[in-house]
DNA sequence: GTCCGGCGTTGATCTGGATCAATGACGGCG
DNA sequence: CGCCGTCATTGATCCAGATCAACGCCGGAC
């Protein structure tokens, strides 16, 4: 499958040594507001994990015990309705950072998408931590309102975008995230299958397939093989995707 | 109209005074983590306005220059298309906080939807009383992680529910808000017109309509005016409104 | 090599909600 | 009072995307 890394990383299963200061995720998270200096005091409550795929990381209504950052792999989180329905509201890449909840338990469930390694922090832990580094609360406030725009962006998506658009603005977000984690701005690997992406964008496996389908017989997109796509109009692209096309 | 309010309030226009230490929705708003004793430098830096219904108080995409604080009305957050599209990404009631964004700039547009009274804070002043009153930082990023979670709710709403599904979810948050500004648990008022659930909803006019009448038709609601709203079947209506029904 | 199971694609048909089109109910105003 | 403009309701029809149904492709087990 996927080699796990270019570089090989030491995993710290006690959580103890440097692990933090040589986290390849560390100036894409919330963690570079503890600095150098006091690195170690992060690496001290920090449990560094892998996740095969298909591990779920976060249940949904479970007690919120821990804070998670993703350093690779690319996890899915989704909620539920009863009846299987599902609803991914996000997917979350290298230097992300789950589990905010305002109740005790989770919000919503997590699972790995392709092998994914994590840090793990016991929520009172980092609790402690937070006195002493205020900047660490306002990065995690930062955290909150970027998840809250792509939120409400979202939500555009779901209420008032068709299948096309709602396809283009995907394809233009794996774009920009793309370019360092899975290839460029222009080529880049899907991790998410199908059905992942039908329950983010509010659809069925078969309209994500046959949109596909056309936005390549269109010209706009070219699709290498199931989890490769290459843009080939993004500026037509990024219109579709604002509604526009 | 509607009366403004159950007894009168005094406006201080120039922002001085105690307007704070009056206001009702203090309690219910991020104010309340400045302790009384200094409630006067938080009213010193504080605009109390009115807005009329279908005033904009927001531009999405203007220069994030202020916070906003309801305490008094209804407001309608939301997103438009170049075609005109609109996604409502909420409702802000009284001791609602407004205005969060990452960037510089706010991502979301929000008119009055009837007379709203509110408090104007600059951002910039706000972030100098931000280092005297760290309980106001965790409390805007308590603030934020609710509006996260309210907002995967909505997208799983957007995205998997079906149009009854939808109006259900609705009608009971409007139930749980209702108790403290407009009615009770069974019984309320609906600020907002039938073009503002749709957009709220991801569904048209008709569709609310029509799906309000089938509700009221089956016994589950009573819709005595337009605008009010008698639950008569909760428990039915939760679990049609949790994908069960 | 063959078998098998999961995923993706493609085609045929169906349907929930959108769209188009009146009509009805208020509330404000002269 | 009657006139009008706005909003809500209701009915008829349409269509984007869902559902139902094969089928193809590829990778792993043996």
């Amino acid at each position: 499958m996927l080699a796990p890394s270019t570089r090989p990383v030491v995993l710290d299963p006690h959580g103890a040594g440097n692990a933090c200061a040589h986290c390849d995720a560390r100036s894409h998270s919330v963690c570079n507001a503890v600095p150098d200096s006091d690195i170690a005091r992060l690496a001290a409550i920090a449990t560094v994990s892998h996740a095969q795929p298909g591990t779920t990381l976060i249940q949904e209504g479970d007690p919120a015990t821990h804070f998670f950052n993703i350093s690779a792999g690319t996890v899915r989180m989704y909620k539920l309705l009863p009846d299987g329905r599902r609803q991914i509201t996000g997917f979350a890449g290298m230097g992300h950072f789950l589990g905010l909840a305002v109740s005790d338990t989770y919000a919503f469930s997590a699972e790995a998408i392709d092998t994914v390694r994590y840090c793990r922090f016991s929520r009172a832990r980092v609790r402690t931590l937070l006195d002493d580094y205020p900047a660490m609360d306002k990065r995690l406030l930062e955290v909150a309102s970027t998840e809250l725009v792509a939120a409400q962006d979202q939500m555009l998506l779901l209420g008032r975008k068709t299948a096309r658009e709602r396809l283009a603005s995907f394809l233009m977000t794996q774009s920009r995230q793309g370019v360092f984690c899975h290839g460029t701005r222009a080529q880049f690997v899907l991790p998410m299958s199908r059905g992942d992406i039908a329950d983010y964008l509010g659809l069925t496996i078969e309209t994500v397939s046959r949109t596909f389908t056309k936005l390549r017989s269109e010209g706009f997109i070219d699709i290498p093989s199931a989890t490769e796509i290459t843009i080939r109009a993004p500026v037509a692209l990024e219109g579709m995707a604002t509604g526009m096309g």
